[in-house]
DNA sequence: TTAGATGCAAACGATTTGCGCGGAA
DNA sequence: TTCCGCGCAAATCGTTTGCATCTAA
């Protein structure tokens, strides 16, 4: 039965059958990250991962990488890139965000705008020769606090 | 027809004229990472602006990177993040650029599109209440010869 | 039973910084 | 003459990998 946690955006259990279908042990770590990802307000960092209160699991930061890393090969997990020394990561699942970025303090913020450029894949991948495309959009400025 | 660019795109005593008035000095170093950038096809690590034929200074790679560092800081060089382990830097002159990577080989285009993603900046920057707003947005996808 | 997952520790690569010397202004 | 810029070398930091052990299936 399924306790607490709301209304998740993102379904643990159809997380776990996907991983499961992509071949990966269903293993404490596994299970603590995709919760931690489908609980996230933002893409998160390797460490913030495993800092995370609802990463319940004792674990050692090549375990998390290699986890991670293998969820972004399934294509379950995505890469950002931001500006910051470590890669975040979000879960691929639901809608596709675009970031804004404080390029003071570094604080994410989430645009629910409707994404300007997605209708512009197709037309790329055709005249590039290019298959598979997707993007990434982030916007930097000076939040208002940092002002 | 794109070796010895002549007519660059990019004036160097122009950059130079930046350059001095925004207080630094003109040393070899500057100027063989101004002309690396200005002919540039595309973004540049700190290694690749070292390595170039153009880059005629043995020159350390600390000093590439304080050197790049302080152009970025005066808003004179652009650092773009792409997903590589190494940041790419171009001249922040000239017309906005967006990207087009291959996920496989890391091959970088550069697109040529009336950028699509312009026109949004006054509207956020005003509604999230951030100021001096720039973009970044790249299409990650298979390029021909990879597929 | 067995292929995949983990911990530990070392390797790596790209910065990033401290320090004393040298050169542009 | 003055500082800014430089080389050198060491410190950081975020991965990334090899290997022996463990464990989910």
């Amino acid at each position: 039965m399924s306790h607490s946690h709301d209304t998740e955006a993102h379904s643990l259990d159809g997380l776990l059958a996907a991983c499961s279908k992509a071949g990966l042990r269903k293993t404490k770590a596994l299970v603590s990250a995709l919760k931690v990802l489908a609980s996230a307000e933002q893409p998160l960092t390797l460490h913030q991962i495993a800092d995370s209160p609802d990463f319940d699991v004792d674990c050692d930061p090549a375990t998390i990488y290699r986890l991670i890393t293998k969820l972004e090969e399934h294509r379950i997990v995505r890469r950002i890139g931001f500006h910051s020394r470590a890669a975040h990561y979000c879960l691929r699942e639901g809608h596709h965000q675009d970031y804004l970025i404080c390029r003071d303090c570094g604080s994410i913020e989430v645009l629910d705008i409707a994404c300007p450029v997605e209708h512009l894949e197709d037309q790329i991948a055709s005249d590039c020769g290019y298959s598979d495309l997707e993007h990434e959009l982030e916007f930097y400025g000076r939040c208002g606090t940092c002002k």
